[in-house]
DNA sequence: CTGTTAGCGCCTTCAC
DNA sequence: GTGAAGGCGCTAACAG
């Protein structure tokens, strides 16, 4: 008495929902016709076609991607792994994959890393169970078990936001390390020489460390030496970057300030501001991400445009791509952009 | 001479990757006994679990969840509908759900619907189809398809942000038009008359249609008439409070300008320290939202606390409450909260 | 053009 | 404790 079988326009569902044999019953037709139908075949004829889609949408019928998927092959699904989301430049990445997965047909699958590399592999570990048709992430330094995984798996992957790497598949970024060198120049092109640096916790934050890097590499190199980095070992914020400038300036006023980014920077030209400097008459600062806000204050914040809607787009599109039989480079640097502002 | 059957330590995989079978065939045991131990059944004998948890380690096995809720029933993932990501709001929204359901095994996928309420029913379609547990959708508009849909699905679902609402299932947020009759209620307890409304295309965004429409009524309530409001139809954004903020001040001051939002607002101060004025004497300014940069600025914004982070926490654990058989509340207020600053 | 058959990889139910 | 059979809902491959 087991109840399989063609139970067609009786109602029963499976788990509440309608399946495709109860269409196919209801229509006199057979599953596979109603499969065909579905998915837009061109190898049924339009007339019975239509009759099919009328019963679909009178018994309100959704496919059930995990069956369909299962049963074929191609996932719609691409695991997305960013660090965080407290700050405005991941959520716009997020943004940028988004539309450009959507309007293909593609669905993200979310994983955020909290800049725990240990929680990554946890995450990259469960989000491949979901057999997804690729992958796309923003690394918060992936552990030889994270990289083993990735590699085994043989999906399409984009590393996102440093084209510094040597990719497991494709990578779509700027260089973090020479945009803390074009700062540099920046900053050396104006004569400048008193050169103080703040930033939050760098030890999780490889991307912001690796700017500083070039930072520091860049005054190097042209004689100009970074005085010693203030840093704090939390994230950033604006209120932090507010805080640290208003120590620094307790004791001593640097021709220039550096921020790890717009955020920090943004607090800094506030405690500027609190402390009665005129930016840049008495004191130079410089942010990165080119953050909206920080183009909008009286005084246009320097920084460095990250391009980051572009790194989303591209991404998604190069991931599609591959999936779709073609062969997007494996690097693609869309390039950073020096934005001079009026505050250096 | 189909090749199904026991290809088990052989090394064929099934779309490259390992099976319970393969596992089964290497550790000498039937498949179901792997199923078992991969889900940490007490069924399984100490000794076989340790060695089928080595072989999988071995292999890299890693468990196919689309053919584990195929055959099982409660799925993972959780669909997440959102109308945006330009705005650092709905990233927090997100960044609480993530680590809410993260934390107790579940995904989310996500659908950014641009506000527009035909791309939101079909984000709900097909995220429909992978089965989820459960759906947080911060709404753009529901159409009568949407909620339709929704309602068939049979699945629990927490409509986010509003609390104005009566829910087809849940809902955690606030009243967006008590924050704006609470905003009408502080400005008139300070006395001010000649108030201005600054706006982004609220056509498409009815919460902060619902907080304009609270303003307007409880100011109408005290007596006070509200300037006709000036919008502008395109995103909010810190530019576009600047701008509009420059174009009313050209051609008088009004004693309190009123934002949709604090990215609205921010620019809005920016624009009145470009003009000369000094704030709170020469004029007020409010928001909405407690975007920590308008908390960091030398005059705190005046603005409301939507506790966001607090909706995406409580969105994720109702829904697993639900899915876990409990029975939590179908409406959350997490109440919003008036922030003075220093700007009115 | 339409249908039949045989699974996708796993889990439920029942035997052993 | 462990295993064998059958099916979740769908689709590829082949037959008609």
């Amino acid at each position: 008495m087991t109840q399989r079988g063609n139970d067609s326009a009786s109602g029963r569902r499976a788990r509440g929902r309608t399946t495709l044999r109860q269409v196919a019953g209801r229509a006199g037709v057979s599953e596979i016709t109603v499969s065909r139908v579905m998915r837009g075949s061109p190898l049924v004829a339009p007339a019975l076609a239509g009759r099919v889609r009328r019963v679909a949408a009178e018994l309100g019928y959704v496919p059930n991607r995990l069956a369909g998927t299962l049963a074929g092959h191609a996932s719609t699904q691409i695991a997305v792994i960013l660090p965080a989301l407290s700050n405005i430049v991941f959520a716009e990445v997020l943004k940028g994959l988004e539309t450009g997965l959507e309007a293909r047909g593609y669905h993200p699958i979310l994983g955020i890393s909290n800049y725990d590399a240990e929680h990554e592999a946890d995450l990259i570990r469960s989000l491949l169970g979901w057999q997804p048709a690729g992958l796309v992430i923003a690394t918060a330094g992936l552990t030889p078990q994270s990289r083993a995984m990735l590699t085994d798996a043989a999906l399409p992957i984009v590393e996102i936001m440093d084209s510094d790497i040597d990719p497991i598949d494709m990578s779509v970024g700027i260089s973090h390390r020479g945009a803390g060198a074009a700062m540099a120049r920046h900053l050396v092109a104006r004569g400048y020489r008193d050169i103080a640096f703040i930033g939050h916790d760098l030890s999780r934050d490889h991307r912001a460390r690796a700017r500083f890097a070039g930072l520091r590499a860049g005054l190097g190199r042209a004689g100009r030496a970074l005085a010693p980095a203030r840093l704090r070992l939390c994230p950033s914020s604006v209120a932090l970057g507010c805080d640290m400038t208003r120590q620094i300036l307790a004791r001593h006023r640097p021709q220039v300030i550096c921020f790890a980014n717009d955020d920090m920077a943004i607090g800094g030209v506030f405690a500027c501001i609190g402390a009665g400097l005129a930016i840049p008459r008495d004191i130079a600062v410089t942010g990165f991400n080119r953050l909206d806000i920080g183009q909008a204050m009286p005084a246009p914040l320097t920084t460095i445009d990250t391009r980051r809607h572009e790194i989303g787009r591209l991404a998604a599109r190069h991931l599609i791509a591959r999936l779709e039989g073609d062969d997007p480079p494996s690097h693609s640097d869309v390039g950073f952009v020096v934005i001079p502002g009026a505050t250096s």
